[in-house]
DNA sequence: GTCTATATACACCAAAACGGGTATATAAAA
DNA sequence: TTTTATATACCCGTTTTGGTGTATATAGAC
């Protein structure tokens, strides 16, 4: 069953150190966890990934420094045969489909116990993907509802309009915005018309909610 | 030094049973430690007290179903001898008073270790207060800052407002809000201008960040 | 009984935003 | 090479908002 080299060697990824040690306490013990390392920021990740020989990191998402999103791609980037399980407290679909495109190995919720990041390690380690079935149920009820389909071609904004979405939050006018970003008065109120137009909405109040409730600031 | 009954039975409540695992495993061989519960929202926080002799309660704060806040109000009307320590990851001031006007004996973060964790636990038996250095460090720049004084007083918005906020970053305008509300056009932007002068904001779309930031909406 | 907060309503003028266009340059994608 | 996305800029007329006030009725607090 197992083809890959025992034990592994882990590495944990989070900013909370009571987790870290929890973590470590409940695998320390296991026959099949090797070494067990331990970072609190993305950063210290690839620093680790270069020294020691690991094959498997648990992930948090958020992590100052350098979030998990990012760390992912990184370490996929340069060490593809680590396998990457993400360990989150959100797991709305957008964060997991992100995670997962990013190379995700595996991704569980804070909410399971033990036996199921255990059986995690495993699947991921034998070249499997692993998705915890509370957050799979998600997935599936997610892509059954046609109307999310709009969140999947997820109408982004460009560089620039979310630039000038932050100004006008912070209740810069089309002029005041202009003059910081050295740009014609026009141009940032086509950019707002633009902004209110794609995202179908109704005027900048309503444009300042929905930067808010999709995190864009 | 202790001049409380040993061992500390504990109950551990957080709706992340990884947590609750690792939690488990860090406290179990300690000496001053006896029997340790756990459960996953502060409705079972209330049910395990009255049948078991808890004498300290380790309390997230965001559950599902009820949360820290509540839980903790709850138990010390019923059990004021019980002990409550907070761990959390969001050490915003607001939170901790709140959490200490509850009643709470001790506020830690997750990002600290098991040796403060335990350290908490010691002082919260011994009838003291345990606040994280961290945590601490905050409250005191925050005090210490006169700009925040008005986070204190927290300037709130009348019922009226806050039905009129909602309504604005919804896209509403103010004829549109006058005309569901029955009102004069004129009064909905009276209100609107006397919560952005009150709020000592800018503009509308400054207003609908601010409702968003001091969660209005 | 006075003071204060709240909800209501109005006036006037200036400034900003909105709606609905057009248009050009550039770089990337098909 | 043609199309598409992006960033830039402009026009015009209408609506909304912002700034600064005033004013009345009502309910609680002191």
């Amino acid at each position: 069953m197992e083809n890959y080299i025992l034990p592994i060697n882990l590495l944990i990824a989070d900013d909370h150190q009571l987790f870290i040690d929890g973590l470590t306490k409940i695998l320390e013990n296991e026959k099949i966890i090797g070494e067990i390392f331990a970072v609190n920021n993305g950063k210290e990740v690839s620093e680790t990934i270069s020294l020691q020989s690991i094959d498997c990191i648990i992930m948090d998402i958020n992590m100052p420094v350098m979030n998990g999103l990012e760390t992912t791609k990184q370490v996929k980037l340069s060490n593809p045969e680590i396998k990457i399980i993400v360990v989150s407290m959100q797991c709305d679909v957008s964060i997991v489909s992100k995670m997962l495109k990013a190379g995700a190995d595996g991704f569980i919720n804070k909410d399971t116990g033990k036996d199921e990041l255990l059986t995690a390690i495993n699947k991921v380690m034998g070249n499997e993907k692993y998705i915890s079935p509370a957050i799979s149920r998600n997935l599936f009820s997610f892509f059954s509802e046609k109307k999310n389909i709009s969140s999947e071609n997820e109408k982004q904004l460009t560089a620039r309009e979310l630039e000038i979405i932050k100004l006008i939050a912070d209740g810069l006018t089309n002029q005041e915005i202009a003059a910081k970003l050295f740009l014609s008065t026009m141009t940032v109120d086509t950019h707002r018309k633009n902004m209110i137009a794609k995202l179908q909405l109704k005027n900048t109040a309503s444009l300042v909610k929905y930067a808010f409730e999709h995190k864009l600031l």
